[in-house]
DNA sequence: TATGAATGAGGTTTCATTCAT
DNA sequence: AATGAATGAAACCTCATTCAT
């Protein structure tokens, strides 16, 4: 008599969460909180206004689970580098790569924009306080401190040093969609040469 | 109390434009065009709501009129290195500190926001895609030419260069306000290292 | 397992018509109409949100019915008086005390939800016209008119003595329920006192 | 050059709150928190959907505010019995009359409406309990005492007579509005006999 | 010119009701 | 019969812009 069993249920709902987060994150990525109508995300995501509601609460709500998604990825990300083969150098690359690239960008640029924009609610806020900048540094350090002991990366603080790094890679992220096609360059080496000892 | 003459009133009007794109360009640098009520931009002025369309007919076109004005604003600044003496890197660190440093920075902040932001005006959009960029490779493009010549720059298209210079420090501005403190750094030097030949 | 025969499926129908209505009339009393979520509802029935309306067509239909219900329970309430032993103003405090007492009231607390609140439905309305006031009137009328011919109650139109009566005990109603625990009040005698010849 | 004096714009706006509240009042007494849209405000205050905003924060705040008031008036109107000449029944006899006269009651349906429904903002909840029930009856106590000491009134514990006598006029001031012309009743007598001695 | 009240379009959110399974 | 996802109308609220003075 039950409809649907337990677990059908479970996979639409999961599913549904997941469209609407992909759809959620690809507009507030691209043009922030303010600019995010909900009824944007809806169509996006191919569903009606209030079915969102059904899934999150609120606009803020929504946003603010994107960034603590955001920011685990991130995390993983970094994680990740240190089950690479290769040189401390050769991974900083394949990490710069991966957040210069537009497909995996979403995520850093949605950091950003819960970083550099109005309107941003308290709770995400809280999040990047709590876990951003000082947590990524962290999980660079031995990275970096490799890098520097193998004569790879420039001297100076490291915790500068990669704040820096990720600065501008912060920026780069956002410059980089937008649709705006500034000149597609090989920014990964520029990047890089900041933080590279020649 | 005689009233004011022809050309007093057109002084008092004049600098009440000039409040009102002080006050303008302060908060929309910051906050960006959807993150900026007039009614703050009034506050910040220190004059009412309704003297605001007395002088600028709606928020696009103040916007616009403040993006234009930053365009310009740029490209004497650029223009004004090569009166400097000094190395064609010395000159470009001056530019890079000029940039970086907040008090000065507004108006490329506004620039940023117009190019990253949601909801700028189309007509502004339009003055970014005519001046910019191309327009401020070329400013820039005898300077870097020069530094690579006297081996200073690294080598490569300068176009290119250019373009992911000024893109980094689009995106580091904005990193720079906000009251983000995120790390007091030492940018500039970092920044040059991306261009700068060992 | 042998599939339901008729009067199994109709029973089982009954039962939960019942189980809907129990619930809706508990909320319904305490919040009225428009404080009344379908979703609440069915969260008390123990059923889904679907359901309620294979049983009842909308909320206005559902409200109206338990109206309907809650007229005639009074009515039956009221007829019962008769069958009892003792004297008229005895068998007025014994209704009045029905009345007042949390458990019973749901169905004088939904007429008067019908009677003062906002949203009822035309339908529920046109009831109230109908049934109510006047006759209820009718029905205590005897009762109090033996009352007053046995010099237990205060002379005066009897008409206006019940339509008095009862509009107390329907405010009375509502206080007495909310959670408003104001006083603990032996109400029963003082209200009695109202219409009693001392 | 200034369009209007600061004293003719208090003026204005002073007048336009009052305006906006008594229309809210109207309203929201009759009709509850619920009942009640800001449009139908609106439109009764004669106003724009959005100047509401501009004398208001919110829908809760203006409620919030008007329960204030009414608590305010209320006590005033208990506090000035004690100036009026007459024995104690007749000062309660002119209280009585002033909540049950539809023209004063609608601050008294208020509270009501405050106390009884669904959807109330926590801070009106607050004010209610702060001042309500207790704040009257210490208002009414030395009047009650008074009476019972005269012998006006009858014995028992005052406070438990006042909260009686106090819910069965919150209760009836509903009825008696919402035009629901039951019967045209003189309620003051009947209800003066709750706690009169005969 | 200058003010601040006033308007109204548009965005967010809720919830009765319907639909697919 | 039963479920819970899905829809959409309607309410609240904000803010760019206009208006009366």
């Amino acid at each position: 008599m039950a409809p649907l069993n337990e677990e059908q249920l479970n996979q639409t709902r999961d599913h549904r969460r997941e469209q609407i987060k992909a759809a959620a994150l690809e507009v507030f990525a691209r043009k922030g909180i303010l600019g995010t109508k909900m009824s944007i995300i809806a169509e996006v995501a191919g569903i009606s206004n209030g079915l969102l509601y059904h899934y999150f609460k609120s606009k803020d709500e929504l946003f603010t689970s994107l960034v603590q998604e955001a920011m685990d990825e991130s995390q993983v990300a970094m994680r990740s580098l240190y089950g690479l083969s290769g040189t401390p150098i050769e991974k900083i690359k394949v990490l710069t790569e991966d957040i210069l690239d537009e497909s995996s960008s979403p995520y850093f640029m949605l950091i950003h924009q819960a970083r550099t924009s109005e309107g941003v609610p308290e709770k995400a806020k809280q999040l990047l306080e709590q876990y951003s900048m000082k947590t990524f540094i962290n999980l660079l350090l031995p990275l970096f401190k490799e890098g520097q002991q193998a004569g790879e990366l420039v001297e100076g603080d490291p915790d500068e040093l990669i704040a820096c790094y990720l600065s501008v890679l912060s920026g780069l992220t956002v410059i980089n969609s937008q649709g705006i096609k500034v000149y597609q360059i090989p920014k990964t080496d520029m990047v890089l040469r900041m933080i590279a000892r020649s």
